[in-house]
DNA sequence: TCAAGCTCCGTAAACGTTTACGACAATAAG
DNA sequence: CTTATTGTCGTAAACGTTTACGGAGCTTGA
């Protein structure tokens, strides 16, 4: 007999991973395997000492060579661009999205990791460089852009992917974005039936898709209520605190004429800097000026308090990932979602911050 | 002749990878695996044929094929707790980090990923899978607690990494830190300086070892200006806006003989809200109250403009990684700085918001 | 001319898994 | 008593790289 083969621990601790494992249990390492992978032909007494032999010895597959055998790494990559995007909508932001992906993803043991397209190299070299060297099974991207090179690329490929934010680059895949037509929709509406006839909107300054279909469905709306769309009402900045406080700083130097009587805003970061800009050229929000926004902790401790708009962003991050699931092959019979092209649901709160348009108006 | 032994691309398209290239250019896949990986022993000719070729058919080695064999990634992980800390600092915090980390791993063509520890999921299994794993061949982590398990298990692991953030746990392992003794030191002697008693401070309430390094140095430089050390000076909050307004509020309900005259700040989301904390109870920063606060992109267009605490984060990343590349044999080479426990340079910067102490105290 | 030393390249063995396949025993069916 | 069938497990071949080793051709020096 050849010495070593599978021997009583005579030798144990020269092996490592599964082998070892395997050899501890004087079992072979396929019947290891298959305990370990729930595979159906191996009996439940071994699956067990197996499976409480790992536990004790701390065994974890190695990630590399299961990728390589099974073709797939499980795991599933959010790409994010460093600089524009994550300053613009901030850390909650991302951070309750990320954790509805990762909830997401833990019932499927995959990991989810963020993928940092750093603001100097190229989106779309570096995305082919992850899936070029099969880095992950399936994509979420985000800052979609309205024309999306991205898009293109990944159905080309064949991977699996969502994206985050609406494109007009279609390859029949799925999205999931924020409910920008509702925000306009209900934003012009209700400002309406309070009286308001000039309602500023902010735009972002770049090529994502958001302030297109915000801008056109809140044409849409002033059209139902029989008012005039005005170009100089929309006002772009950048999408954070200090492009609020810009807006606000602009919209009270616009001769009261033609100045807007209220204001809606789609990013929850600007808030606060619309507030104080306003405050600090002598508009008061809630008061003579009306404001509705997204909610956001921020936003919370605002006086007068933020007529908002809710969405519960870790909803959003179950979504995308259900959504993305669905479209992979292993996963997809649990969530038998086809193509999800969704916007999500949005709730109303009421706040103090929108009061009737001033009467000489 | 054996048929498809590396014949004249006759049946090219059936193999895959590197060994699709090899056939491409009738060589071996060990002579491409040289030419790709810099290898000296290849003729510098057939090295450009091999990168011409391996640029036109856009062929990247595979990930799991690469680490299966070299046992190394070529990853390195950045590993961040999903609630607590993120909503802390800010995004402009860490993604100004990340970038600099990127800068650095860039070099080596090193990837960058961020690991999301789940608010549900215990941080030290979540680690031990990771690196049991093999998922990456270094790691920085974050949100460093006071006593920490993570650097245990590391150092005990052997795995590569850095802290960013002190701990009472140590292992002799690589830390970098923010300078938060210089931050006390300067803040203490500039407001004494002026005539300042009643210098009020902020300590977190978790169990992160900044606040106990700050709150000692505090102490001592207070010390040295012959002020007495008043625990009613330190104030607790959410590191964040609101937690801001709050000791703002806070700050205004004392009493004005226990009030404090003068406050410095260590976080940089919470200024915007200290101000406006102070501003809504009637106290107005820079007139009749000092505050000194760590820069950021909000704090910029505070009125009056804050004096401040400068520190580049992009240099933090920057040396974060360059420390911890130096303990991985692989690149120490490149960085000979042995295992480094520093803090990063501090830089103040003058503004409005540290008036003098009110004559009458 | 022979040995020794280069330069370049092909061969094949790893790396740690998963899984198709077949083997063997035990049971069921005929 | 055969023949299928079922349950369990071992064997070995992948997966796509990297790299130690050796060999062929050429140059150099004696």
């Amino acid at each position: 007999m050849p010495e070593g083969a599978r021997g009583e621990g005579r030798n144990v601790g020269v092996m490592k991973g599964i082998r070892r494992l395997a050899q501890e249990l004087d079992i072979s390492i396929g019947t290891v395997s298959r305990a370990l992978n729930g595979k159906p032909d191996v009996n439940e007494q071994t699956r067990q000492r197996v499976l409480e032999a790992a536990a004790a010895m701390g065994y974890v597959p190695n990630q590399a060579g299961r990728a390589l055998r099974k073709g797939s790494t499980g795991v599933i990559g959010f790409m994010m661009q460093s600089g524009s995007q994550i300053t613009g909508e901030g850390d909650v932001f991302f951070m309750s999205v990320f954790d509805g992906v990762q909830t997401v993803c833990a019932r499927h043991q995959l990991d989810l990791v963020v993928l940092l397209c750093s603001s100097e190299d190229d989106p779309d070299a570096y995305l082919q460089r992850v899936v070029d060297r099969g880095f992950v099974d399936g994509l979420i991207i985000s800052a979609t852009k309205r024309h999306d090179h991205r898009i293109d690329f990944l159905s080309q490929r064949g991977v699996p992917f969502i994206a985050l934010g609406r494109s007009l680059t279609d390859a029949g895949h799925p999205w999931f974005d924020l409910d920008f037509e509702g925000m306009a929709e209900l934003g012009v509406d209700r400002l309406a039936a309070k009286g308001h006839r000039r309602i500023g909107i902010f735009a972002p300054m770049d090529d994502t898709n958001l302030g297109y279909i915000f801008i056109e469905h809140y044409r849409l709306a002033l059209e139902r209520h029989g008012i005039a769309f005005d170009p100089d009402l929309i006002f772009r900045a950048h999408p954070n605190d200090r492009g609020g406080h810009q807006i606000g700083e602009n919209i009270a130097a616009m001769p009261p004429g033609k100045r807007p009587t209220a204001f809606i805003l789609t990013n929850e970061m600007m808030t606060v800097g619309l507030y104080r800009g306003l405050y600090d050229s002598g508009l008061h929000p809630g008061k003579d000026f009306a404001v509705m926004g997204r909610d956001s902790p921020q936003a919370h401790y605002l006086t007068p308090k933020l007529t908002c708009f809710h969405l519960s962003l870790r909803n959003l991050g179950i979504a995308l990932a259900e959504s993305l699931l669905a479209t992979m092959p292993d996963f997809a019979a649990d969530y038998p979602l086809g193509v999800v092209r969704k916007v999500l649901p949005l709730e109303l709160i009421e706040g103090d911050s929108d009061c009737p348009a001033p009467s000489g108006n």
